[in-house]
DNA sequence: CTTGACCTTCAAGTAGCTTGAAGCTTTAGC
DNA sequence: GCTAAAGCTTCAAGCTACTTGAAGGTCAAG
């Protein structure tokens, strides 16, 4: 029988700790006095110990490990702890090792320039929604301009105005041309309708559902298209820097939409799809 | 300017978030109401959000972010914040993989045995200790055992109790030999001395300094050398598993030393230093 | 004026511990 | 047998980065 101080020892293992695992029910000591609260360990209690230790070396919960030790799993749930955990760990390590690039780029960053970029670019993942749009080709940015605020108004007049999200651009061709866009316009709806809007120009505005996006580089553009090398620079660096490749369509999502005589006060998340590339 | 709920929507980022934020004075509003107390967001403060989000994924401490983005940090500061952090995200893959293994092992063991195997294997760290003991070889574990209370003897009466540690052997030639084997016996020690202890036999025990040991595995051993085969066996099994490779020399440290007549009830804690297989 | 959506603050919970304070017990040395 | 030091006890709080919930104030639409 040892005390705590020396089978704290013995094990490797802080007093605290046994400690917190008597108070958690997980491993407690064989005897505790009565009167003075000691505890007393034994040197069997050290294998159980160590299995503890080895579980939770597996990465295992504490509450998992547990019941495990308490032989309340039987071995297919025992089985399927240890499934899910080794897919955790690999997505673990997945996660990890984009850090690392990104870490890497970053410092590459510092090199080269000897400051952090100043348009930062953010990962994100996008639910699917549906969209109240109008696909068309552009000769220019004026005319898309032109045909924005047809929409506005045809839709302010017929659809309710809780059910209207954000206004946005699906650009489904190149990215970055300077005529005859392929362009979707329109906006994000926050209810699922069933309605079709006619434009005052023949064209009319369906509703479609927009797939989610698993991973979206974004970034934030203040200004017109005309200052879009700043963001749309911005994020190639980065695609290219973390062994990303762009993939259609992309979004341009307006958080202020543009307002004729104002558009240099426009804001816009660019949100670009990207799957990794197999290494 | 937004109100907090849709600027929430527009950053991709639970509003609950935000005023945690705010409160640890990480991102704060441009105005806050001083009645309702209200928060205010404006559009111009997505870009800084990102950063501070592309930082926090990069890994970074809430509290490094803080000063990062506040320019408090010289760019040589920042260089190496990023070295320790991609240091950091080095070690985490490196240990997430061993765990991998492990977890990868453990189900085999599922699959082939039906159960988790009994005598667990764990790795432990070891830190540098002084020694005082003897080398010898011995024919056989019935010669070693009369060495060993030999030892006692003579220690108990030169050496300060509360100097002395656990009695531990050394085992210098290969592991797990029946006859001339080159053990080496003494004390652990918690202070550094400096003596000699003289024995009966004309031999002497000496003070030397044991390495530290980075990586052991260890298993637990209830019983003398002939049930060896126990926890020789799981370590075996598991050093196998995970990839390792034993290096010399093992220890024995007896948490329950044997006595002539009990010497089924020694446990002994064995120690085998590792390294991992170079991949 | 009411209703409901939206906002506020404050408190507590999460996991797996560690640290510290205030006070009791045991042991070694005299 | 006494004292000091080492060792033990419980209880509370702190750590990170948040989330959840309760109780209540604000705001816009109908």
């Amino acid at each position: 029988m040892f005390r705590i101080g020396e089978f704290s020892k013995v094990a490797q293992v802080p007093a605290s700790l046994l400690r917190y695992y008597d108070e958690i029910d997980l491993f407690k000591p064989i005897k505790s006095d009565r009167h003075t609260g000691y505890r007393y360990y034994s040197v069997k209690q050290l294998s159980q110990l160590n299995r503890i230790i080895a579980l939770k070396d597996l990465g295992l919960a504490l509450d998992q490990i547990k019941s495990l030790v308490k032989d309340e799993v039987s071995t297919d749930e025992i089985k399927g702890m240890l499934t899910l955990k080794k897919a955790q760990i690999e997505q673990t390590i997945q996660a990890e090792a984009m850090r690392l690039k990104a870490v890497e780029s970053r410092l590459q960053q510092l090199e080269h320039q000897g400051q952090l970029q100043d348009d930062d670019v953010v990962l994100k993942s996008l639910p699917p929604q549906p969209f109240l749009g109008m696909r068309s080709t552009f000769a220019g940015f004026a005319e898309a301009m032109a045909i924005i605020s047809q929409i506005e108004k045809a839709i302010s007049k017929t659809v309710e105005a809780k059910s209207i999200g954000r206004f946005a651009c699906l650009i489904h061709g190149e990215l970055y041309r300077e005529c005859s866009m392929d362009l979707e316009f329109g906006f994000i709806l926050d209810d699922n309708l069933d309605i079709s809007v006619p434009l005052s120009n023949g064209n009319s505005l369906e509703v479609k559902q927009l797939p989610a996006i698993e991973t979206a580089v974004t970034a934030i553009r203040y200004g017109g298209p005309e200052r879009g090398h700043l963001a749309y620079g911005a994020i190639g660096t980065w695609v290219e820097n973390h062994q990303y490749q762009l993939i259609e369509p992309g979004r341009e999502v307006f958080i202020v939409p543009p307002k004729a005589g104002y558009e240099s006060e426009m804001v816009v998340e660019i949100q670009l799809p990207v799957k990794a590339i197999a290494v």
